[in-house]
DNA sequence: TAGATTGTTAATCGATTAACAATC
DNA sequence: TAGATTGTTAATCGATTAACAATC
């Protein structure tokens, strides 16, 4: 267990989330440095918080001119998880098993799909892409194989509970739930659900205000 | 105004849509009561937290039996604004655009997808299932005739900010983005981003504990 | 009645912000 | 040097929890 990420709550993690995806795009456009205040105007913060937030990383920033942007991508790169491919397999080839499967912004961020399953036997050898749709009954050979960690469910919701048993038991430890079932995983796995519907809900509070 | 609606944080809000989405399915199993426990433990929270929240409602509960299922669920859906039809167009139909436009779920909760759009000739005119898809040209003027408030950004990055202009000067209120863009809209128009990749970064931070 | 559960107050906890010395 | 920005401490703020009288 890594000390430094054992001290970091969820909530500063889901803002070292999306500082990374900040940098990132700040990089790609070429900026060197970045500071505190820019961040903070960047991401509706205070540079208080995002002084605090990059304090618990094993980073400095340097005075009068803020963090060195690599560096700072390269740093939450390593604490976020995401220096290193994640192998990740999808379950169901339905409209949003295929939009992620060909997002490349999963890809890029290591979130590399080394299969897409369905049940249908009218869509299993179908390709899309370079990918060809496998039969369901080979998931935990492909996850064994791919040493596969994360398994996205986009299945109907009357079948998500069984696929997440499947992931599981193929050794699955992380899973995205993007059906609007409520599912159970055994301790040890970690379930993240989709939240679009809650999203939407956010959306309709604020606008019938 | 609603004078309730404006003591509600943003954070309380959050739970409310889920204490939404959990008495719904309850009362859809027949459930009649439901205690503070119960949907404390549904939901991960403790019972405290559920009946601070509910207090803002302008609703009771009652000693020894809990909150009425049926009743609680009508107050949320008042106070979320899904008491009512909240008119949606999707921009970009593309696998995202697809999947939420075919996703059931979204309809039952009053999202009504009015149209779905893309500047793409070879798709404009093509149907899915009862719909088919228009000719972007057209979205202000559907969107005035439906007097649609919602829309969803379903294009490719490049695209997003236009798009979003455009929506924003047809009048709708509140855009949900599904492209990784990071878009501006003028005030009064609500944007709320979508998560998945910040879902799959979490799943990250964990499992690479 | 006895017991369970609400609504509400007060206490606790944690997250955010302000402030400022250190430093480049 | 003067000025800007960090890192960090202490203060504030808000969210969560504990506790318990009221009540069904």
């Amino acid at each position: 267990m890594n000390e430094v990420k054992q001290k970091i709550s969820a909530c500063i993690m889901q803002r070292l989330a999306r500082y990374y995806l900040c940098v990132q795009r700040l990089d790609s456009q070429g900026a060197v440095w970045v500071s505190s205040q820019e961040l903070a105007a960047e991401l509706e913060l205070t540079s208080s918080t995002v002084r605090q937030d990059i304090s618990h990383l094993d980073f400095s920033g340097i005075s009068k001119r803020g963090y060195e942007v690599e560096k700072l991508k390269t740093i939450l790169c390593g604490v976020l998880g995401l220096d290193r491919i994640n192998p990740t397999v999808i379950v169901g080839a339905g409209n949003f098993g295929r939009a992620l499967l060909l997002h490349r912004n999963f890809r890029e961020n290591g979130f590399e799909i080394k299969a897409i399953f369905d049940k249908d036997p009218k869509l299993i050898g179908k390709n899309i892409e370079s990918y060809y749709i496998q039969d369901i009954k080979n998931l935990t050979e492909v996850v064994r194989e791919h040493k596969a960690k994360i398994g996205v469910i986009a299945v109907p919701s009357a079948a998500a509970q069984e696929t997440a048993d499947n992931l599981a038991r193929a050794g699955i430890t992380g899973i995205l739930n993007l059906s609007t079932a409520d599912i159970q995983v055994p301790r040890g796995c970690m379930l993240v659900h989709s939240r679009i519907l809650l999203d939407l809900i956010r959306l309709a509070f604020y606008i019938n205000m």
